[in-house]
DNA sequence: AAATTAATTTACGTATACATTAAAAAATTA
DNA sequence: TAATTTTTTAATGTATACGTAAATTAATTT
């Protein structure tokens, strides 16, 4: 049944070294982010597969991947499931990102960058005051997760970095259910110019409370709404 | 060759409702933090499933498993490569405990404990005393790292507890190296009683700025050695 | 002999067959 | 009928076969 053209076929798009266990990791992922499987929905090995046109080697192998990424539970007879975010997952989630941001802010703050290497974190800035005045707020929300992830990077611990697009991932499902919700991020954008300030200056101590407070508002102002629209599993 | 018997006279110990990846995934972990797969060592596939007395499926598996995990890393036609560990990761591992600690110290003193609740790091405490007048370094590590998991326990962000779990898990085979190196850790004891003291009084402030200092000369004082005696890589 | 090309080896990635065992269904008993 | 046991089903866990491609070796050419 799975012969090499039905797993050509299963092979889609920017698919192209990248082995079938790899590609199921991404579509899988990709399929869980954009909710288009539900979370606390269950699927069996083979129903994977079938979708995914190869057979249950690789799909197993991604599901036990994505398990140790923390967005599925592989449950012996009962399928993948796909594992719901509460607001207090959430709650963790944040608290998390809070401090290990806040020190990349901090550990940035103690190296020496010239101007070029917040090229990124400045592009960022930009797009987000675009987004803002178009009303845009999806593209609002990837510049500002790409804000973020270049704090971390300029923070250069490589593991938070791993540790952050673990998170980030989990927490893009909520985000987005809640963009359209939230107040507009008018001061978000004051803040990061602060951050990025404190960092250019070397102030690690400033670099690090901004950001801090920054991640604490808008994790209040999550957990605030997904409680007030009752939203108890993402 | 593999048939019931060989798999049954793989399985030894601990192991009962285990599946063969699970327990391919222990046993190479504990070989990997008891240095008997030495850091930077390649090992082929075929080579661990014969050593392990099962097929390459499950192997393969654990591999990924121990991937995701950050212990090896699985490049494809040399073998699974066991990570080394550098002063500079040993550098970006305790800074991700710290603050995941401190903000679990800090998150603990926020919470209603009773008495009871302390239990298990109370006797932490009791026994790191009683291992360092009997010089005996490594029962007094065992039980360091038992009340730093209490802490994080206390904090309640489960996971938090992963990712302790995880570097705890690469940093032991460092502390290992360096246990009889290092000066008489006396003061350590005090600090945590501190800490617990602050938890108990609800002083989020102090529990967290405690043991954050704690940890901060727990990680200047092993990097010093990891470098003062050459060890660049663990 | 050095460089290039061809042949071979080998480890991996994947599919598939089969064993195992939990769950479901059916049959039996009280 | 409810409870218990037996049978059946089905999904997983594991072994294995095999195609593929990287790496090595051998062969060829210059």
């Amino acid at each position: 049944m799975a012969d090499a053209k039905t797993r050509e076929a299963g092979v889609k798009g920017s698919a192209k070294g990248k082995s079938n266990t790899q590609h199921a990791v991404s579509v899988l992922k990709s399929l869980i982010l954009e909710n288009r499987l539900s979370s606390g929905s269950n699927h069996l090995e083979s129903e994977l597969a079938e979708m995914l046109g190869m057979s249950r080697t690789p799909v197993r192998e991604a599901t036990l991947i994505l398990e140790a990424q923390g967005l599925v539970e592989v449950k012996p007879r009962h399928g993948v499931r796909i594992l719901s975010l509460s607001p207090e997952d959430m709650a963790e989630i944040y608290d998390i990102l809070t401090e290990l941001e806040s020190l990349s802010a901090e550990l940035a703050a103690g190296k020496d960058y010239v101007e070029a290497d917040f090229a990124t974190a400045e592009d960022a800035i930009r797009r987000m005051d675009e987004a803002l005045a178009n009303e845009d707020r999806e593209t609002w929300a990837v510049a500002d997760e790409l804000f973020h992830s270049e704090l971390v990077r300029l923070g250069g611990n490589r593991r938070i970095g791993n540790i952050f697009r673990t998170y980030s991932d989990q927490v893009r499902r909520a985000r987005n259910l809640t963009l359209n919700l939230r107040p507009k991020p008018t001061k978000s954008n004051d803040d990061h110019r602060r951050v990025l300030k404190a960092i250019r200056d070397g102030d690690s101590e400033r670099a690090r409370e901004i950001h801090r407070a920054h991640r604490v508002q808008a994790k209040e102002m999550l957990i605030g709404i997904l409680e007030q629209y009752g939203f108890h599993n993402v």
